[in-house]
RNA sequence: GCUCCGAUCGUCUAGUCGGCCUAGGACGUGAGAUUUUCAUUCUCAAAAUCGCGGGUUCGAAUCCCGCUCGGAGUACCA
């Protein structure tokens, strides 16, 4: 017996890793690296027909975006290589013939077709075809046909699958660590098909010889992979490894935000979220889908999030790091039933983790679309402006918008702020804070003192009616940081010149 | 249809030997405070008769049964 803990994340490359999975791959990672045990990357590309080029190197790239790494997989090896089910091909066979062997799977040459009509008959008649105990016995295939006419047809290359037998009317249970004991009569089960006509193994065959060959020690994946859990755990007992079968663990699933099922591929940019960790073009379709990385969403408050759903700490600790994750997590502490996923905590997530962001680090995010304006600028400015801007976003892609106006004079004002701030004999003041601004050393606590306390104050005006009338001025629009910061970061000509355009474009009313 | 899984505020959830639960926290929402504005921040509030009905018990969100609803699976897909 082995007692190193190994477990593995399984993806199959038919497209990009949703975020479903991306929660599956933490969940695993985190369990490896408390338990000090080894986290494997295997790809299950057994499906030919479904494989898409780039969805595997797709999935490395968001798994290592998100700080998720592996101690053995398909891009870094192992000593239990290879780890691409595809260069496994010849090794599933020798196992499947095992099974043949010892009377657990049997041969069938039922064609697509035959299988297709025998279920539309069924569909007639209100009833479900399933290959099981009760039909294989009007089936073609090795446990009706003569033995010889089985070889016949094996020798003279006449396509077929095998299937896995499953006893008459047995209990078959699964002990899941989330969902604790399961069971399932075999009665109830239909033959899978392990091995395919074209050579391949099915998941089901790959994933259990796979899985005992790597020494996986927990199998922590979607429920969606509980109903087929007996027929894995017949495998196990049927290759006679039962002594060294994984523990199970079978995570809830994620759930739309609104209405039901699933979390799908369609539901994220629909309701204006991302179901993807990165950016994804389809190669066939050219069909677009946006990714976390790509919105703006910082890696750590992703990982946050999703450890959050479907995950508990056992108290009311919220903001956690990798690190904090790894020590915290517990397979005990997964709930049973499924997370909707939620957009607005996903965003109060990623503000929070923002604040987290050295202004160097958020002006160089920035970077992209100063560009984009046209904008240059030298990096202490742009740090400077996101340090002032920072806790008024959660996204660096809100960074344009709310502060453009360090970067460029406005063009125009808002009417209706205009009409709110700018009453008569305004430009009168606004004369006089240029005034102001040229007499006093360009310093916040003497600005301060002259405008606010020695002009506004003193005379009895309205503090907000003409600060705000200045920020109207400089910035063009009514919203944005403490007024005297920003024009101390913008500059005294700067400034000034921008009030005097003012003054001149609005002019009095 | 059949099989399996699940069910606490709008959402994520705490609740793991039944009593500390007149059910706690967070997001969101509302109100107030701070601010020259907006945002941030802070404070407070509303919000779950623990899906429904039975039972066990002195006592049940917690245990048992039934029902209902939701989800998943039911492919030579994974």
């Amino acid at each position: 017996m082995n007692n190193e803990i190994r477990v593995r994340f399984a993806p199959s490359p038919t497209g990009p890793l949703h975020i479903g999975g991306v929660r599956t791959a933490l969940y695993n990672y985190l369990f490896a690296r408390q338990k000090g045990g080894k986290m494997i990357l295997r790809i299950e590309d057994t499906d030919q027909t479904r494989f898409v080029p780039g969805a595997e190197q797709y999935i490395i790239e968001a798994l290592t975006w998100l700080g998720i790494e592996f101690d053995e997989g398909v891009h870094i090896g192992g000593p239990y290589g290879p780890y691409r089910q595809s260069e496994r091909k010849p090794l599933y066979r020798e196992y499947a013939d095992q099974l043949l062997r010892d009377g657990h799977a049997y041969y069938a040459f039922d064609t697509p077709e035959e299988l297709d009509a025998r279920r539309k008959e069924c569909e007639t008649r209100k009833e479900v075809f399933q290959y099981d105990c009760t039909t294989r016995t009007s089936m073609r295939n090795s446990l009706t046909l003569p033995a010889d006419e089985v070889k016949r047809l094996i020798d003279s290359g006449t396509p077929y699958v095998v299937r896995f037998m499953f006893p008459d009317d047995t209990e078959i249970t699964v002990d899941d660590l989330i969902r604790g004991r399961v069971t399932m009569n075999s009665r109830l089960l239909d033959d899978k098909v392990l091995f395919k006509s074209d050579g391949m193994p099915t998941y089901h065959l790959a994933n259990i010889v796979d899985d005992h060959l790597m020494k996986i020690s927990h199998v922590i994946r979607g429920e969606e992979w509980l109903p087929s859990a007996p027929l894995h755990v017949m495998l196990y007992k049927a290759f006679g490894w039962q002594d060294t079968m994984p523990q199970f663990a079978h995570l809830p699933l994620l759930l739309k935000p609104e209405g039901n099922g699933k979390l799908s591929k369609r539901d994220g940019d629909r309701l204006g979220f991302p179901v993807f960790p990165l950016d994804w073009t389809d190669p066939k379709t050219g069909e677009q889908s946006s990714g976390y990385r790509e919105r703006g969403y910082l890696p750590e408050a992703v990982v946050n999030m999703l450890a959050l759903l479907g995950w508990n700490p056992g108290d009311d600790r919220e903001m956690m790091s990798m690190n904090d994750l790894i020590q915290l997590f517990s397979i005990d502490h997964i709930s049973k039933s499924g997370a909707r996923f939620n957009v607005e905590k996903a965003r109060w997530f990623n503000h929070e983790y923002l604040q987290k962001v050295s202004d160097t680090e958020l002006a160089r995010l920035f970077e992209p679309q100063l560009q984009a304006h046209g904008v240059g600028a030298s990096p202490d400015y742009v740090a400077t402006v996101c340090g002032l801007m920072k806790e008024r976003i959660s996204f660096p892609s809100e960074l344009w918008d709310t502060c453009h106006y360090f970067f460029v004079a406005p063009d125009s004002y808002d009417p209706a702020a205009i009409k709110k701030r700018w009453k008569p004999g305004m430009t009168t003041h606004m004369q006089k804070v240029i005034d102001i601004l040229q007499s006093v050393p360009f310093e916040h606590d003497a600005i301060h003192h002259a405008l606010i306390d020695e002009y506004i104050t003193a005379n009895g005006y309205n503090i907000g009616q003409i600060m705000n009338s200045l920020r109207l001025a400089v910035v063009g629009t009514t919203v944005g940081p403490d007024m005297i910061t920003l024009m101390l970061t913008i500059g005294k000509e700067e400034t000034i010149s921008r009030v005097r355009r003012a003054i001149d474009t609005i002019g009095e009313v």
